[in-house]
DNA sequence: TTCGTTCATCGCCTATCGCCGATAGACGAT
DNA sequence: ATCGTCTATCGGCGATAGGCGATGAACGAA
């Protein structure tokens, strides 16, 4: 909820892994899935795929560039699959922007 | 820098707007120019190609995704261009990425 | 065992991205 | 008028993204 250390750094390698993050982000169907993940606690990628209206592969696909991006985290549950946010991330991705944004506003 | 109004809506159309703004920061070479364009005051499109390593027509495809994202602003000066951040609509974006990790951390 | 369900992965296809060089328009300077 | 500079745009290229169906593994239930 708050940035912890404001980073002065700025460097390209900063860069990179931003722009990493906020590509797992920058899609509509991505942004769903985490709405619905949030919103319900059973997270398996069958009820994702009812809810969203994507074939299960592109569901799946979705979900893994999540978790690979380290924003949902994954664990195997029986046959079922449990998905679930993790909020720690994600709040890091919104205080990395928000910091971005916060040294390009601020010499104006 | 504050939320204007907290959106309880969270509409698909929602989604598809903040991910085709989170696209538009979602590259380094970006990322790199905001910050240039912020840091300077000039933000002609030469000076971004000086400092970036990229061919001038490249810097010049990734301004205008920029511009066409809202999030930089566009004025054509005599032979120049200038560019300048949008400081609004970025702290915008950030805002709508916090109420978004915001909608998904508070049930948890 | 056999069937049904769930899921990840593979292969394929199309569309888009990201990059470049080349080009043409606009404009200041000579 | 001519030259040099700065831009935006076009066309082409390879790589990647995003979609799907098919497939096989894993597992519970019958």
């Amino acid at each position: 909820m708050n940035t912890p250390l404001i980073e002065k750094t700025c460097g390209v390698a900063d860069s990179r892994a931003v722009a990493a993050k906020l590509a797992a982000l920058s899609h509509p169907a991505r942004i769903e899935i985490l709405r619905h993940l949030s919103a319900s606690r059973s997270c398996c990628c069958r009820e994702v795929v009812d809810h969203l209206d994507l074939a299960q592969s592109t569901v799946s696909q979705h979900l893994k560039i999540l978790v690979d991006a380290g924003l949902v985290r994954y664990e195997p549950d029986r046959q079922r699959s449990r998905y679930q946010v993790d909020g720690d991330a994600l709040a890091d991705v919104s205080a990395s922007l928000a910091a971005l944004v916060n040294s390009c506003c601020s010499g104006r």
